[in-house]
RNA sequence: GCCGGUGUGGCGAAAUGGCAGACGCAAGGGACUUAAAAUCCCUUUUCGCGAAAGCGGAGUGUGGGUUCGAGUCCCGCCACCGGCACCA
C-alpha cells in the first residue's frame, strides 16, 4: 500500500524504542532516580474487561485522552503515573470455556496479549512495569486480604466509622460485622446459575445475557454499604465529578427523611404496625393502613375464615407475578380489606387495615399509612374501593386532589393547625417521639451488597465453615487460589460450582471451604490502589507510596460504570480510610466520562449491526496517530458522535502535510529532510500564529478540549504550508506541542531534524522528553487591531485603529466613518460603547 | 411522572455576554497530469437586489424577558438522549 507518509516503518519502531527505554516509567519514592521535587500526578483509565473480541473504537477515546493528558504534563515536568491493567475474572471467560471446554485461564490470558498488543501500537505511555491482572494470585492475595480487613470490622455508630472487630463489645459479632453472612430473598438466575446484587438485575432480567431472574431465599455473603450510605453521599462534595453522575449517585442511595409512627391493632393491642411516612404532617389525613403482601404481620393476625383465605389466594398471585408487572404503573391497583382496624396514635381515631400490593415489602417498613387526600398514590387506590379521604393541608387555590404542598398551612390537624409542612413535622416528630409512638428516621434506597456468587472464575473467600459456622484464614493461607477443575459448569442447583472439587473444598477434617466466590466488582475495587505499588509483597500497597500518589487525580471512563464501580470502590476506600490503611477520604478526584463513539449510521456499534470499526484495521490504513487524532478531533470528549472514514482521511491529510513540512520526497517513499527548513527568524505574522498557537494548545488541553487544540495546530499548518520556507524554530514548536497527540510522528520528525540541527539535541533526545514550550504574551498584541463598529447591535463596518488609541479617539474615529452615514441619518446618538480591542456599538434611535 | 443532559449549515463542530458557523468532512469548480491517484487553489447558512465588486434582510429547537448588545443569562414550552420509577 502506498503511504502518504511512512507511518507504517516509524510507529512500531518508536513504540518499541518507548518500551525498551523505560521512557514511561513512573519512579516510586523509594526508587534511586525519584525526584521528590516533581508534581505527582495520577491519571486512570478505567482497566478494560480483556474480551474475546478485541479492543474497541470506543474504548480508545478515553485512552487517548488520558495519554495526551500524561504526555503533556510529563512534558511540563511532572511525575506521571499512568498505567494499564486488565480486569479478568468474570463471566464471559467462564461461559466461553464451558463452550470450547477451554480453561478460563487460557482465554484470558490470550485475550490479555491481544489487548497488550493492541494497545501498543497505539503508542500509549503507559508504564507498562505496573500492569496488574485481577486474576493474578500476586493480585487477588489482596483481594483476599481486604475482604477480611473488611470482615474484621465493623461501623462503630457512636463514631460511625469502620473500625476494626475488637472495638465492638456486644455478644453478637456476626450481627455487626461489614461483611456478613444473610439468608435473604436473592436474585437467582437459573440460565446463569448464580445470583445477582440488585444492580446487576434490570426489569426482572439478568443485565448481562438478558435471561430471567426469581427472587428465592438463599444464603450469602454481604456487604454493610447502607452503614456508611450519608458518609457515601455527603463526601460526593469533596471530589470533582460530573454533576449528573453525583445525582446518579444520590438517587441510588436515596436517602429520604421521614418518620416511623407505630399504630396499634384495636383487636389485639399487642400487635402493632409501623408505617414509615415523608410526610408526618398529614398523620391527621390518614383513613386507613395498608400493608405489603409479604408483610409478616399478616401471618399473625386474627382474621376472619372467609377474609384469610381471600388473603391466601391474594398473597399467592402477588408473589408469583413477576416483578415487571406487579410493578406497572399503568394497572389499576389491587387490595382487599382485612377486616380488622388500627389505632390513629395522634388522635385514637380507627382505620381499616388493607393488603395491597402497591406497598412493597422492601422499603421502609413494608407497610403505609394512606393520606389519600395527598397522595397519588393512595388516592387512587382510595378512588377505586371508595375510602374516604380527609384534607388537611390548606390550597391557596382549587387544587384538585391529591396534591402534596409542603408550603400549604395545615387544617383539621389540631396539633399543627396553621403551620406549614416543615414546622408540623418537626412537632409531631417530638410528639411521637415523647409518647413513645415513633420517631424520625431516614431511610434509603440503597440496600446492602449481595458481595457471593455461584461461579468458577472468580476469587474464593478466605473463609472456612466449622460445625455450621464461618471463620476467616489467616492471613499467611493467602492466596486461595481457585481448585484446578475440568468441569465447572454449573451444578444446575443451588450449589456453586466448586463444590464439585471434593478435596479443595476439604479444608481439615472438620472444616469445609467457603463455596461462593465474590463478585467481578472485587477486583476493580481496588486496583487504583495496587497500580501505586505493584509489586510489593508485604502490603497492597506501602505507605510511602499511597502517601505519595493517592488519589487519582483524574479518572476517566465511560457512564455505565456511574454507579456500581464507583459506588463500590468508594465504599471499600472509606473502610479502608477508617482503618488506617489509607490517608484519603475518596478514590477519585477529578472524574470524566468520555462519550460513545457510534457507528457512522449513528447508531450504537454492534456486531448484529454490521457498523463495528475495527481499530487495527484503521491503524493499518491510516496509521496509530491518525486514529488518535481523530477521535480527539471529533468533538467534545464527553460527547458521543459517529464516526467517520472520511474524518480519518482528513486527519491522515493534515499529518501528511505536517511530515512535508519537514520532509521531501526524492523517490517514491524515499524521505529526506526538505532543504526548506532553515533556521531563519520568524517574520512577526508567524511569531504570532506560533504563540497563539502555543497559548491556545496549552489551554485547550488543560480544559481537555483537544479537538479545539487540534483544529489550532491546522491553522498553524496551514499557515506554514503556504509559506515558501519553513523556520526551525516554528517546526520544532509544533512537534513539542504535537507530541502528546501524534507522538510518533513528533518523534521521527524531531530525530530527522536533530541530525542536521544539532540545537534540537540539547533541548531533548526524544520529543516526548522534550520540556513543553512557554508562550510571550507580548507576541501576540499586534500594532493595530481590527474594531467591529456596530450601529444598534448591528455590525455596520470595520475600523483598523493603532492598539494603543484612546477609547476616545476610537469613539471618534467610527463617528467619522463615511461607511455609517446612511445607518445613522436622522438620528440622535445616545449613546457609545467601546469594548477595546473588539467592538463600537453606537446606540442611537 | 421525577432527576440529569443536549438542541447551531448537508454532516462532526467552534464561539471570556461583544463580528455566529473557526477547524474538518462532504459537495461543486479550477490548476497540475496523456490519464488517474496524490497534491494545490477557489466556492459553499439562507433569502432578496445586482453582470459584478457589492448592498440589504433573516438566522443558533420554540415563545417571552434582562441588556447598548444574547447561541451564551433568566422564565415558560417542545423534541431527543441517559438514569430512576407505586421508594410512601
Amino acid at each position: 500500500m502506498n503511504h502518504s507518509y511512512p507511518f507504517s516503518e516509524f510507529e512500531p519502531r518508536w513504540q518499541g524504542h518507548w518500551i525498551s527505554s523505560r521512557a514511561f516509567h513512573a519512579r516510586n519514592p523509594e526508587e534511586v532516580d525519584f525526584d521528590p521535587k516533581k508534581k505527582k500526578r495520577y491519571i486512570l483509565d478505567m482497566f478494560p474487561y480483556p474480551s474475546g473480541d478485541g479492543l474497541h473504537v470506543g474504548h480508545l477515546v478515553g485512552y487517548t485522552a488520558t495519554d495526551i493528558l500524561s504526555r503533556y504534563y510529563r512534558m511540563r515536568g511532572e511525575n506521571v503515573l499512568h498505567p494499564m491493567g486488565w480486569d479478568a475474572f468474570g463471566l464471559p471467560a467462564e461461559q466461553y470455556a464451558i463452550k470450547t471446554g477451554q480453561h478460563p485461564r487460557v482465554t484470558t490470558e490470550q485475550n490479555i496479549n491481544n489487548f497488550r498488543r493492541q494497545l501498543q501500537t497505539l503508542g500509549f505511555s503507559y508504564d507498562w512495569e505496573r500492569e496488574v491482572n485481577t486474576t493474578d494470585p500476586d493480585y487477588f492475595r489482596w483481594t483476599q486480604w481486604i475482604f477480611l480487613q473488611l470482615y474484621h470490622a465493623w461501623v462503630n455508630p457512636a463514631s460511625n466509622k469502620v473500625e476494626p472487630i475488637s472495638t465492638y463489645h456486644g455478644d453478637d459479632v456476626d450481627a455487626v460485622r461489614l461483611a456478613y453472612i444473610s439468608e435473604m430473598p436473592v436474585n437467582w438466575c437459573p440460565a446463569l446459575g448464580t445470583v445477582l446484587a440488585n444492580e446487576e438485575v434490570v426489569d426482572g432480567k439478568s443485565d448481562v445475557g438478558g435471561f430471567p431472574v426469581e427472587r428465592r431465599p438463599m444464603r450469602q455473603w454481604m456487604f454493610r454499604i447502607t452503614a456508611l450510605a450519608d458518609r457515601l453521599i455527603e463526601d460526593l462534595e469533596k471530589v470533582a465529578w460530573p454533576e449528573s453522575i453525583k445525582q446518579l449517585q444520590r438517587n441510588w442511595i436515596g436517602r429520604s427523611e421521614g418518620a416511623e409512627v407505630i399504630f396499634t391493632i384495636k383487636e389485639n393491642p399487642s400487635q402493632k404496625i409501623t408505617v414509615f411516612t415523608t410526610r408526618v404532617d398529614t398523620l391527621y389525613g390518614t383513613t386507613y393502613l395498608v400493608l405489603a403482601p409479604e408483610h409478616p404481620l399478616l401471618d399473625q393476625l386474627q382474621l376472619s375464615p372467609a377474609i384469610k383465605e381471600n388473603l391466601k389466594t391474594y398473597r399467592e398471585g402477588c408473589s408469583t407475578k413477576k416483578d415487571l408487572e406487579r410493578t406497572d404503573l399503568a394497572k389499576t391497583k389491587t387490595g382487599i380489606p382485612l377486616g380488622v382496624e388500627a389505632i390513629n396514635p395522634i388522635n385514637g381515631e380507627t382505620l381499616p387495615i388493607w393488603v395491597a400490593d402497591y406497598v412493597l415489602m422492601h422499603y421502609g417498613t413494608g407497610a403505609v399509612m394512606a393520606v389519600p387526600a395527598h397522595d397519588e398514590r393512595d388516592y387512587e387506590f382510595a378512588q377505586q374501593f371508595q375510602l374516604p379521604l380527609r384534607v388537611v393541608i390548606e390550597a391557596d387555590s382549587e387544587l384538585a386532589l391529591p396534591f402534596s404542598l409542603t408550603e400549604g398551612k395545615a387544617i383539621n390537624s389540631p396539633l399543627v393547625n396553621g403551620l406549614a409542612a416543615a414546622e408540623a413535622k418537626a412537632i409531631i416528630i417530638k410528639w411521637l417521639e415523647a409518647h413513645g409512638w415513633g420517631r424520625g428516621v431516614m431511610q434509603y434506597k440503597l440496600r446492602d451488597w449481595l458481595f457471593s456468587r455461584q461461579r468458577y472464575w472468580g476469587e474464593p473467600f478466605p473463609i472456612v465453615w466449622e460445625e455450621g459456622k464461618h471463620r476467616a484464614l489467616s492471613l499467611e493461607e493467602l492466596p486461595v487460589r481457585p481448585p484446578e477443575m475440568e468441569d465447572f459448569r454449573p451444578t444446575g442447583t443451588a450449589e456453586p460450582p466448586l463444590a464439585k472439587a471434593k478435596e479443595w473444598v476439604r479444608y481439615s477434617e472438620n472444616a469445609t471451604r467457603e463455596l461462593n466466590t465474590m463478585p467481578q466488582w472485587a477486583g476493580s475495587c481496588w486496583y487504583y490502589l495496587r497500580f501505586c505499588d505493584p509489586h510489593n509483597r508485604q502490603h497492597f500497597i506501602g505507605k510511602e507510596a499511597e502517601a505519595y500518589w493517592q488519589n487519582v487525580d483524574l479518572y476517566v471512563g465511560g457512564t455505565e460504570h456511574a454507579v456500581l464501580h464507583l459506588l463500590y470502590a468508594r465504599f471499600w476506600h472509606k473502610a479502608l480510610f477508617d482503618l488506617g490503611c489509607l490517608t484519603t477520604v475518596e478514590p477519585f478526584q477529578r472524574l470524566v466520562n468520555q462519550g460513545m463513539i457510534l457507528g457512522s449510521d449513528g447508531q450504537k456499534m454492534s456486531k448484529s449491526r454490521g457498523n463495528v470499526v475495527n481499530p487495527s484495521e484503521v491503524i493499518k490504513q491510516y496509521g496509530a496517530d491518525a486514529v488518535r487524532l481523530f477521535e480527539m478531533f471529533m468533538g467534545p470528549l464527553e460527547h458521543s458522535k459517529p464516526w467517520s472514514t472520511t474524518g480519518v482521511e482528513g486527519i491522515y491529510r493534515f499529518l501528511a502535510r505536517i511530515w512535508r513540512l519537514a520532509m521531501k520526497e526524492q523517490g517514491p517513499g524515499e524521505w529526506s529532510l526538505s532543504e526548506n527548513v532553515t533556521e531563519t527568524p520568524l517574520t512577526s505574522a508567524q511569531q504570532k500564529t506560533v504563540h497563539a498557537t502555543i497559548k491556545k494548545v496549552t489551554k485547550d488541553i488543560e480544559a481537555l478540549s483537544f479537538n479545539t487544540a487540534i483544529a489550532q495546530m491546522m491553522i498553524f499548518v496551514n499557515e506554514f504550508t503556504s509559506a515558501k520556507l519553513c523556520p526551525l524554530e516554528a517546526l520544532q514548536i509544533l512537534l513539542q506541542l504535537l507530541s502528546p497527540f501524534a507522538p510518533h510522528l513528533a518523534e521521527e520528525l524531531w530525530s530527522s531534524l536533530a541530525e542536521k540541527f544539532p540545537s534540537l539535541k540539547t533541548v531533548a533526545v526524544l520529543a516526548s522528553q522534550a520540556p513543553w514550550p512557554i508562550w510571550q504574551e507580548e507576541y501576540l498584541c499586534f500594532e493595530e487591531v481590527t474594531y467591529a463598529v456596530q450601529v444598534n447591535g448591528k455590525v455596520r463596518t470595520r475600523l483598523t485603529l493603532p492598539s494603543t488609541a484612546s477609547k476616545e479617539a476610537v469613539e471618534k474615529a467610527a463617528l467619522a466613518e463615511p461607511a455609517l452615514l446612511s445607518h445613522l441619518e436622522n438620528k440622535k446618538i445616545e449613546k457609545v460603547i467601546i469594548v477595546p480591542g473588539r467592538l463600537v456599538n453606537i446606540v442611537a434611535s
